[in-house]
DNA sequence: TCGAAATCCTACCAACGCGGTTGGTTAATC
DNA sequence: GATTAACCAACCGCGTTGGTAGGATTTCGA
């Protein structure tokens, strides 16, 4: 599994807020009871969120949690990135933003100072899932989760103007 | 992290059996003295290419493994998948080849019969992964780890009528 | 024919992260 | 002042990860 239940249970809390109403404030527990999700759990989840200032809060009663900003200009990535931390395929990929090659193992002194092949494929990969992230806004899964699911076994017309994705959406 | 150390360990095996002549076999010990790996994890890894069918072994002395085809016809979806298995952002891709949406909880009873937003969202990010791993070869890697290390260049071919990738592989 | 080199196979294990739970404290509303 | 809700900090069982240990089997060269 590439994503853990953190990004599950977030981004699901994202589009819940995302289907009120920006006025009034939406509390964890009405969010745990629609979704079925531990509330003590979400708690956790949703304090990442807040923390990247991707929600908001008012404490006390009637408080509740609400989207800092509108959905259409929240993308995936800010909120997968929020819940999971960097998305890295490979351990090598963290602490590296310089173009050092260093994918050798350590301990021994000698430096790998061949091509590192690994790199090049999981750089493609880590494109290719940012990309998807970026290009996918809170809005769009909003919208969908509004449609009604007329048939459960068709799915709908993907949104227009993306390119319709590989394994058969 | 999104792939084990199988996947890392795999792969790189997958490369030095690519980098070797196909005539004869190369051991499990030269590669993992080369790669700095443990020989007994390695003979794990190994033993799901060759389940795969990705690598043909000969046992016994100057015995060894070589790849089962040319390295231009082995993708780098099979490699991984055959060292993680199935690639799946989320729980609920895997024993689901049905068309079935029913990413609601188990336990109640109750059916979540509104649009699991989620999913479009797993959904998009599967595809992207999945692109990026078909549309890379062994053969590429191959060549890649045998350039000296110039300059990283730019990705090649991406799939026509794709769009560029956008953190600049 | 024997020993070395290699694959192959099964079991075991420590450590860590995941998915929570428990039990509170603080702040706002009625 | 009671209730509601956010906030906070431990704690904890469990499964997976990343190996290790020890052997069995096959093949080749001397």
């Amino acid at each position: 599994m590439i994503f853990s239940s953190k990004a599950e249970y977030g981004v699901r809390l994202m589009v819940e807020l995302g289907r009120q109403t920006p006025t009034q404030p939406t509390s964890l527990k009405a969010i745990a009871e629609a979704e079925r999700l531990p509330l003590a759990y979400l708690e956790q989840v949703v304090a990442r969120l807040k923390r990247a200032g991707l929600v908001m809060s008012a404490r006390g009663a009637h408080g509740g949690y609400w989207l800092s900003r509108p959905a259409d200009q929240i993308t995936m990535d800010e909120v997968v990135q929020a819940l999971e931390g960097a998305i890295a395929p490979m351990e090598c990929f963290l602490s590296d933003t310089t173009e050092r090659v260093l994918c050798s193992h350590p301990g021994t002194g000698v430096e790998e100072h061949r091509h590192c092949a690994t790199k090049l494929l999981w750089m493609r990969v880590q494109g290719g899932i940012a990309r998807s992230l970026q290009t996918t806004t809170l809005a769009e899964l909003v919208e969908f989760s509004r449609r009604e699911s007329v048939v459960p076994g068709r799915e709908p017309a993907v949104v227009p103007g993306r390119e319709p994705v590989v394994p058969a959406v």
